[in-house]
DNA sequence: CGCGACGTTGATTTGCCTCAACGATTGTGG
DNA sequence: CCACAATCGTTGAGGCAAATCAACGTCGCG
């Protein structure tokens, strides 16, 4: 069950058995339905997901009404809003699926006595933490450095698997445009 | 001289005096005139650098042949690129002095050395990234959410002195639009 | 079957860019 | 110490990419 987890982890840190299990006894999967909420504005966020199958997002409304779709969570990735779990404060975010998914999550507490246990999981985590830095830092330079259209043709040729599994304005809201200029573009070709 | 890496690193994560001796002696100080590289593309990012005084910007060229500012280094905060410096690979990027500075700077092995002899950095560390990572998120939410005009307001108020320290072409690069139009809206008021 | 969610298409508007010319300030060599 | 160049900032005219507004298809599901 928390295999994929496991074996995500080890990409980074070596484990011994007993920090393994360590690990195993420190995580409870959750199974989370389409549409439903791990988290909702005016929450405290209590952990993080690591997500093993299914699409994630998370999102806020903007001024204009708008959901603004921040991140997708999809296999071997995090999410949660960091914010508000290392805060304590209440979150601004939704978190939901986007398809039925199974998630491997991990509350504050248990992940605090889990870094205490095995202090190889803070090295795990600040790679992880590079690494999503370094991936959003690539996005705010494709949002300056690209046309619209062109975002969205590097993101399809990226990830073109991933495109079609979710509706497209949750994409255009990814890529920071209108469900209908998407529509021009891909009308065009 | 490496006073302020110190108290920093101490807001995060407390530090005995052995191990506060170990990371005096793994990092080493850098002086950078103003105008000068630390980095330039097509080099190999060699450490991270912690600025305790000065302005440090990073950026690239984009395909238009324009400057494009992608992060800021100001006191206090850590600047390279993480990308390069973590695969080998050359980096796309600029690391320059905005104003006179200086650094402390630790190359890839001391770290990996000194993540070794003190595992509580990689604490400090995690902890780092993750604040990088959600302040970059919250900028990404910015530019989709706020008119560039909204943008600067914002930005100007939230750093005043910054504003004032930095060209104004810096600081139209960074936030994502053309000195000219930086120019008329302060011209508007 | 009918309703709600999602996608398409066209007309009009707008925020910001581009291009261009012209100040102001700083720095450097004669 | 002055002259002249760079560098940086201002201002205006015209253009364009994408937003907004609006109306109309289409599919899936209770």
């Amino acid at each position: 069950m928390t295999d994929s987890l496991i074996t995500h982890i080890k990409k980074f840190v070596p484990l011994t058995d007993t920090e393994t299990a360590e690990v195993a006894k420190a995580v409870k999967p959750v199974a989370i339905k389409r549409k439903q909420f791990l988290l909702q504005p005016g929450e405290i966020c209590r952990g993080n997901y690591f997500v093993s199958k299914g699409v994630m997002r998370l999102y806020f409304i903007n001024k204009n009404g708008q959901e603004q779709i921040t991140m997708f969570g999809i296999e071997n990735w995090w999410i949660t809003d960091y914010d508000s779990l290392e805060t304590g404060k209440p979150s601004h975010y939704y978190i939901q699926a986007v398809e039925d998914a199974e998630l491997i999550g991990i509350s504050k507490t248990d992940l605090e006595e889990l870094l205490i246990k095995v202090p190889k999981m803070e090295r795990y985590f600040r790679l992880i933490m590079q690494k999503a830095f370094t991936a959003t830092m690539r996005r705010i330079e494709y949002f300056r450095d690209q046309s619209d259209e062109e975002r969205y043709r590097i993101f399809a040729g990226m990830f073109p698997g991933f495109v079609q599994r979710i509706p497209q304005y949750m994409l255009a809201s990814y890529l920071g445009f209108t469900p209908q200029f998407l529509s021009k573009i891909r009308g065009k070709k």
